[in-house]
DNA sequence: AGAATAGTGTCTGTAAGACATTATGAC
DNA sequence: GTCATAATGTCTTACAGACACTATTCT
């Protein structure tokens, strides 16, 4: 390709019109769990606007396209708006298309998830009068019929979640900065849904070389506990075997 | 929500206007791959069109509202039109969106991948003049710049499928209907880059219980092989162990 | 027989499952 | 001491790795 071609793409794009063709309306959503009371829990939003204004939604809005670099900065805005937590850990989930998802025409939504240590919880009355609530997940879902398709696709980013712990350190960015390994294994539980042995996981988690202790110990009522805390740079340890299933 | 919220939605709907706010452009790009001559292939077709004019680029286009009812459906359009191939194995793999990667603006693709075996490869010379062409990958790139971001977009694709393949059963998807376990072998051993133990990997595959025999024999000049064929309903496996890791 | 590819036998290694046991604190 | 939670010892199980071996065809 020459200067010649070079010149053409150029003057291609000073008359290049952006409005010409239409194009799908463009969301970034995020699915934010926690976990605390023993029961994982998403973050919900009020519809402040038509369509479905007043109903329950996931955590999202437009790319913004004068403030947003990517789409990750969306999330991380709308994140930051929502729950005041500025960086935490963020994992694309799906990208959801179709004509009938929004009753206002063709709409594209990317969805991320977001894990957040209970401890970073004080959100509410951020931005205006938004309201935010956590809401307590069973079966995959929330009791209550959300916007759009907010059901399914929390549905899905869930199974996925569910199934991710199964063979990754995932659990770890819902922990505070010092926790022991009960307290870890709780959190594994409470995803996954069923028991683990104690041993298995304690094998499994320091055989990663993830964590280090802190030196510090968990005062509780009983024999104290170690604390440990994440090795810095915490990025996701894939274990090379599954831990066991969840039944059903 | 009462009717009267009902009745309030839909004026909003009345004089909602699609072109009040700046919308990305928005893609569907997609990795085709192939195992032919002992290595990966990926599809690729020259830009007819700016920017990139003459560029070898992934097969997409963008959504037709008109005619795409999901992003998969133009996932699966743009697949027919430049292969001919009606149903391969197509799976969602990641959207790439900012303000850079296009020099028309701000821009979203959603890339998907597709796994075709290649006897199935009668493509070119459909839909008018569009060349399209395969190209080896050698350390997950091909030798050539592509349009816009689709290097690094087929750089991490095809991590994504490499690592997918120590815990799937995937490359059955690259096969012809009726195959040998050996012939499977060869081409996880093409994608993972490296050789696996026979006896293992026969194991591994068989234990699955997601193949059959066809009671027929491939004639080779030596040993005749036994056929095997997908069992129906060919959901992808999953693992519950990785296979030995490709070293690097 | 010898070459080449198909396919098996079987031993070792690794990490998870199961579960009994010990450790440490409060009372 | 007892109770409760923390943590370990150790045997079994499941499946991958390694590799020697047998099986079937052709020339």
């Amino acid at each position: 390709m020459g200067l010649k071609a070079g010149d053409a793409e150029k003057a291609f794009l000073e008359q290049y019109d952006p409005t010409a063709f239409d194009r799908p309306n463009n969301a970034v959503d995020s699915v934010i769990y926690t976990v605390f009371e023993g029961g994982l829990h998403v973050l919900l939003m009020r519809r402040e606007h038509h369509p479905y204004q007043g109903n329950w939604s996931l955590i999202g809005g437009y790319v913004d396209l004068a403030r947003d670099e990517t789409l990750e900065d969306t999330a991380k805005r709308k994140l930051l708006e929502k729950t005041g937590v500025a960086t935490p850990y963020l994992e694309q989930f799906y990208t959801f298309g179709g004509k009938d998802r929004d009753p206002r025409g063709w709409s594209v939504t990317t969805v991320y998830f977001a894990l957040i240590p209970a401890q970073h919880i004080q959100l509410q009355a951020n931005s205006g009068a938004r309201e935010t609530k956590w809401v307590a997940l069973s079966e995959g879902g929330v009791g209550e019929k959300l916007a759009f398709d907010h059901d399914h696709i929390l549905q899905k980013c869930t199974e996925r979640l569910r199934k991710k712990v199964l063979y990754t350190s995932l659990p770890v960015h819902l922990m505070p900065p010092h926790f022991t390994l009960n307290e870890l294994q709780d959190v594994y539980e409470t995803i996954m849904g069923h028991k683990m042995d104690p041993k298995s996981f304690r094998r499994r988690l320091l055989s990663a070389d993830i964590l280090q202790e802190t030196g510090e110990m968990r005062q509780t009522g009983r024999r104290p506990a170690k604390l440990y805390q994440l090795k810095q740079a915490d990025e996701t340890f894939f274990f090379t075997r599954n831990i066991e299933a969840a039944p059903l």
